[in-house]
DNA sequence: GTTGCCAAGTTTTTT
DNA sequence: ACTTGGCAAC
């Protein structure tokens, strides 16, 4: 039996109880930064089952899918072992509910222009299709850069317009170019039988606005919405939430006695706008603060007190959003009394800074002191990937484990991209851009010259490229040889799939088994083998483990796939091969991957992830690096006041994650694009309350702010473990017996340490220090 | 057709 | 620094 309800709000504060026990009509929960907002929604869902309302009635959407799974886990936990009550829950992410839905529908003809067999395609992908449409266009990818006709694309998208109605809407000349790109990459999209990730969401709104039977079986199905993260969804997600929600249990009869009028719909979201990180991607604030003019009658319950970090991190995260000039104020509280004070270091430069922060990560762990913390306890947070690299480097030299938070990384690959291509066109021939990636990958003698003449004869007739490959001898002036690498392609790609029948003898069975023949029989495998072979390189090796892991992946997915619940193979899919249908649902896995995904607790290794991926979860010491400007804030949100203001927030998030300690850096020089700069301090650092922080500067580069005269500071002492630094900071200048007057790049230490300078004669030398006969000049402006 | 070298541009954050 | 694209040599 499900457990008595009143067990699931026992030890509940008064507004975290009142939470749970909402049932109907529209619920907005303000949950701070460590208020135990995870707790209530995972309780009110648990309640909702226990209350005896259905797990396939119930809808609830996360930002990830880990933090989707983990809810799951909890409520099952909440319920009981074995419990079938929960069993149906829909606990997924918006971007993997439009998938499904798309999936389901789009078959139907839901969609225009859309099949259910659609590839969906990634920020690359997104950018070679482009490419293509601009070459289509004879518009030149020098002067209308894919990146920002991608980005005025994906605003149009978020805001739900479509390729029509922007270019009504177009202004100038430019946004009318825009606007033609815009429509061609649309029709190439469908085409090629593929939608981006915007797609999933704009799609999917507008066909749960323009069908109504779509509409009302989702509406009919889902009676209970809940949304996660709510401050950053964008228009579209919300005119999703909008149109599942419906009008709530309208009756549409006679009048009805005050009692059993309906609350309106039950949708309940969960956020913070002080949280609010994602405006960058057309995420609405407003979404959550106009929730109550949106949904009359919705009760609202702020949750405020703290239950996660001590009282100086706290006080620190309150004194940052507090300059937040457009914001509701409210009081974050804790009733904790103690805590060590927030640590801000200044160090010399990025290695510096990620020796002072694995000494202090090490200085916390189990190892060090008694009552320690596990690494997995620990995390480094950046507000650019950039920045994990040199951490990296420290960690694993240091022998500290660690994992990074980057979901998408592994299949970024080049030989995983290139594996899943293949993968990618046997799921849909249409997909032109898999194709174009792997039709001579490895090199089969389908050259440059030979695949334009197969393009030009596929876009003359209006088809995708593959149907031409299957009639070469119809391209007009394609080389007898051309023609016969073409037909050992088309049997490569047949004998995977059995001409399409997914059955056979010579046929793969499985879905690992087709992954790793993909891998073998197109010849990637000998490939690298052959690389690794004869270089001995190790990332070549490294490239074969990568594919075997690939294979691996495809074999966990497959374990854990369960047809029943393929949407793709309702009604209208029901007579694809059930190989194809576990082979689409794979690749549909692999698209939707979080960055967050990726963070396992159970691996005991630090955690390095961004800012933004650091979002809703929590470590009992967490570092955060870069506080510079130009770094957090971003340089690109120097000029504008929103902007600044949402990298107020993200640092507010980073400092809530804490819950026992907290290390702030922040380095005197740091290298980009191979310079070193002198950077400033980030303004955040000064809207740090002075009661809640030590600050201490290890960086010891005297003569730089005393004058080219003055002799270097004495030893910072801690924080320094191998050897002395190089007398010379990156971005000083020297001047050498020879080679005259140059700008130093980077200098490493240690015995034998040597330095990398640019010369303004001689250009870029490497130099040890002990024999270079090196003189300090002063300090570079600029470049050298 | 294939391979390897050089030049240029390049970066925020993510589903 | 690090990738990507173009071009020349094989």
């Amino acid at each position: 039996m499900p457990q008595e309800p009143t067990e699931l709000v026992r030890d509940l504060t008064e507004p975290q109880r009142r939470a749970v026990l909402h049932v109907d009509g529209p619920l907005l929960v303000l949950a701070a930064a460590g208020s135990g907002k995870t707790r209530v929604i995972t309780r009110r869902v648990a309640r909702l089952v226990a209350l005896g309302i259905p797990g396939w009635s119930i809808l609830a959407l996360t930002f990830t899918n880990k933090a989707a799974g983990e809810m799951r886990d909890r409520v099952n936990a909440l319920l009981g072992e074995g419990s079938r009550a929960s069993r149906g829950l829909t606990l997924t992410t918006f971007h993997a509910l439009g998938a499904r839905l798309l999936r389901k529908y789009a078959p139907l003809g839901a969609v225009p222009g859309l099949k259910g067999d659609f590839t969906i395609y990634d920020a690359s992908d997104q950018q070679a299709l482009v490419k293509k449409v601009l070459e289509g266009l004879q518009m030149s990818a020098g002067n209308w850069s894919p990146r920002s006709v991608l980005s005025a694309i994906s605003a149009a998208k978020n805001d739900l317009l479509d390729a029509a109605a922007y270019a009504r809407s177009a202004g100038g000349y430019y946004e009318q170019q825009i606007a033609r790109v815009f429509e061609s990459y649309e029709r190439a999209l469908r085409a090629a039988g593929a939608v981006d990730f915007d797609d999933l969401l704009v799609l999917t709104a507008r066909m749960l606005r323009t069908d109504a039977r779509v509409r009302a079986e989702v509406q009919a199905r889902w009676r209970y919405l809940l949304i996660d993260e709510y401050q950053d969804t964008n228009r579209a997600q919300f005119e999703i939430a909008r149109l599942i929600a419906g009008e709530g249990a309208q009756s549409g009869g006679p009048a009805l006695p005050a009692e059993l009028e309906p609350a309106g719909p039950n949708i309940c979201v969960v956020g913070d706008p002080d949280q609010a990180i994602y405006g960058w991607r057309g995420a609405d604030i407003e979404n959550i603060l106009d929730f109550e003019k949106h949904y009359p009658g919705a009760e609202v319950i702020a949750l405020g007190e703290n239950f996660r970090s001590t009282a100086p991190i706290l006080g620190a995260a309150d004194s940052l959003i507090r300059r937040n000039r457009r914001r509701k104020h409210k009081d974050l509280f804790t009733s904790r009394p103690g805590g060590d004070p927030v640590e801000i270091v200044v160090t010399q430069d990025e290695h510096h800074e990620a020796r002072v922060v694995c000494d202090w990560l090490r200085s916390h762990s189990l190892a060090e002191t008694a009552g320690g913390l596990a690494w997995r306890d620990m995390a480094v947070f950046y507000r650019t990937n950039a920045l994990s690299r040199v951490i990296e480097e420290q960690l694993r030299s240091g022998g500290i484990p660690y994992v990074i938070a980057r979901g998408t990384a592994f299949y970024e690959r080049e030989e995983v991209r290139n594996a899943l291509a293949y993968l990618r066109v046997i799921a849909n021939q249409a997909d032109d851009i898999s194709l174009l990636r792997i039709i001579n990958t490895p090199a089969r003698g389908i050259g440059k010259a030979s695949l334009d003449r197969v393009i030009e004869a596929a876009t003359a007739r209006g088809l995708p490229v593959f149907s031409l490959l299957r009639e070469p001898g119809t391209v007009k002036d394609l080389s007898a040889r051309a023609c016969s690498a073409v037909r050992a392609f088309v049997a490569l790609i047949d004998g995977l799939t059995g001409h399409g029948a997914f059955m056979g003898a010579d046929v793969p069975a499985s879905l690992a088994e087709l992954v790793e023949r993909a891998i073998r029989d197109s010849g990637l495998e000998a490939l690298y083998r052959q690389q690794a072979g004869a270089s001995g390189a190790a990332s070549d090796e490294d490239r074969l483990a990568n594919l075997s892991e690939l294979v691996s992946s495809a074999a966990e997915f497959e374990q854990k796939y369960d047809p029943a619940s393929d949407p793709a193979l309702d009604g209208a899919g029901a007579s694809t091969p059930p190989l194809l249908a576990m082979l689409r649902a794979y690749l549909e896995s692999v698209a939707l991957v979080a960055d967050a995904d990726t963070v396992d607790p159970e691996r005991g290794s630090v955690t390095l992830m961004t800012l933004h991926a650091a979002k809703g979860l929590e470590f009992r010491a967490v570092a955060m690096i870069g506080l510079e400007e130009g770094l957090l804030p971003h340089a690109r949100s120097l000029e504008n006041e929103h902007a600044m203001e949402e990298e107020r927030r993200l640092c507010f998030v980073g400092i809530t994650r804490a819950m026992r300690r907290l290390l702030i850096t922040h380095a005197k020089y740091r290298s980009a694009r191979g310079f070193a700069e002198r950077t400033m301090p980030s303004r955040f650092l000064d809207e740090l309350p002075p009661e809640h922080c030590t600050r201490r500067d290890l960086a010891r580069d005297g003569f730089i702010d005393d004058g080219p005269e003055a002799a270097p500071a004495p030893s910072a002492g801690r924080g320094r473990d191998s050897g002395p630094p190089g007398p010379f900071p990156p971005g000083s200048l020297v001047r050498h017996p020879q080679f005259g007057v140059g700008k130093v790049l980077a200098v490493s230490r240690g015995p034998g340490a040597r330095a990398r300078v640019e010369f303004r004669e001689a250009g870029v030398k490497t130099l040890v220090l002990e024999y270079a006969g090196l003189k300090q000049v002063g300090e570079a402006r600029g470049r050298a």
